[in-house]
This record gives structure tokens, sequence and C-alpha cells, in this order.
DNA sequence: GCCACACTTCGTCAACCATCGAAGTGTCCA
DNA sequence: TGGACACTTCGATGGTTGACGAAGTGTGGC
């Protein structure tokens, strides 16, 4: 029940499920899930632990970045079927395929400068 | 993407989960419904109404009793979708057999003695 | 009409949550 | 070793939620 009542929490804020469909296919480093998501990067931060807390989202600590991305084969059954489910819901969600077009834009700036840059401004 | 929020926000809570799995496959009235929760009326009811609206349950009035039941073949797919993935991560909770035992002393219960002095459904 | 009943809405309270900026942690590089 | 960097944790704040009892709504029976 508790891994149930995580997994519905972490999917009850939209910036969560935000991240979940724009991760699909991807590992992104948390500067870049900023970008795209535009909120500070303490609140990003908390965001991506309730979903690894959750098991719909795996993190690799690679030096001083973490690369988070969807849980492949070794995930629990529970939350691949719940993100299987979100998928087929939100296909064609406005607010999804809005964060493609931002999420492409961000890929096309180097690592390095993005996240010299993304904290400043906004 | 705000179906889906309201499906979330619905499965975020315990016993909301609680009385999706003990309705599966019968209808009760909010008397009924309050029995095996145990808590206050005015809550349950607020409970119910959540679920509605995230198209989880529907409802049937017949007099002054409200009866509640899963939706059925006219259910939007994302709720279909979503109450079987329930089944299938919940079809062994503790919470859930629980409540299960708990139903089915209540069933016993003739309900007028449940809700009051109020006579049988017609 | 009037009352009883089944349920809903309202008002209130405490607990929780999203957000931010500031301070802290751990890593890399010079 | 010191500093820059990527991220996390902390503390404060405003908004949301779950709980209750009281008051309100609508239905049926007299």
């Amino acid at each position: 029940m508790q891994e149930l009542l995580n997994i519905a929490r972490a999917l009850s804020d939209p910036n969560r499920v935000r991240v979940l469909m724009f991760l699909r296919g991807r590992e992104l480093c948390l500067c870049q899930i900023i970008e795209v998501l535009g909120l500070a990067s303490s609140t990003v931060s908390r965001h991506m632990s309730l979903l690894c807390q959750a098991g719909l989202v795996s993190v690799r600590r690679n030096g001083r970045w973490r690369h988070f991305r969807l849980p492949g084969a070794g995930a629990p059954p529970r939350a691949r079927r719940c993100l299987r489910w979100l998928e087929e819901t939100l296909a064609e969600d406005a607010a999804v395929a809005r964060d493609g077009r931002r999420l492409k834009a961000v890929l096309k700036v180097p690592v390095e400068v993005l996240c010299g840059n993304g904290r400043k401004e906004r």
C-alpha cells in the first residue's frame, strides 16, 4: 500500500509528471531538468528525490553530476506499469508537447554553458 | 493533464484507495462505506465526491440513498486502466484483506440497523 | 405541512507540501 | 589546499488537504 501511495503522490504534482514525460528515452542531469521546468534548483532536487523514492526514476552518479533516467527492466513492475499508463494517458498532452520543444532547445546548448548560465537568469 | 492529476490525487490517500478496493464487484451506500472505513460521514462524503470527480467511482441515486460502485464499460479508458493497475498492485495487500473481512461483517448487518431506522432498499 | 433520514456543505483546525533563497556537502581541477 | 561547481538540505512562507462536528439540502412518509 505504501509503495502505491508513494507513486500516487509522486504523480500528483504536474511538474513531476512533466519530468517523467520528457525523461522518456534519454538521460538528463539536474541542470537540464531545471532549465526545462524553470524552477529553482532546490525545488527540482526535491522533486527528483521524491520520484526516485517512488521508484519512477533512477539516478546515476558521475562525478559531481547526477544523471536521471526512467528505470529500465530492473524496475519494480508497479512502477513500469505506471509509467506505461502515463505514456498512454498523456501522449497528446499540450504541456508535454511544449516541454518536448523546450527540451530540444536545451539539448542544443552544451552542458558547460547551461550549468553556468542557467541559475542566474529568469 | 488535469484529468491525470485528478486521478493521481484521488489515489494519494489510503482511505480512498481502500474504498476503491472493497467496492470491486459490488455496490454500497454511503453508510456502509462509513462503517468499513470508520470515519465521520462528512469525511467519507468528501472522499467519495473526489473519487467521482476523478471518474473512478460512479453513483446511482435512489431516493435518499446514494449507491456507489466502480464505473463499468462507460467509464473513461484512463480510469479503467488505472483501476486495473490498482487491482494488480494491491491484490495481496494486508489493509485490503482486512477491509474485505470488515465488509463481510458489515454486509451481515441489515441496512436498517446500520443506518438507524431507515428502510431497506426497494 | 412537518419530521426523520441520508447525505453534503461549511467552518475550523492541524498537518502536510511546493516553493524559494541561503547555507551545506561532496567532487573536480589548478 | 583553495576555489568553482553541481547538487542537497534547511528554514521560512503561503497554499492545500484531511479530519471533525454543526448546519444545510433534498427526499420520502405521515
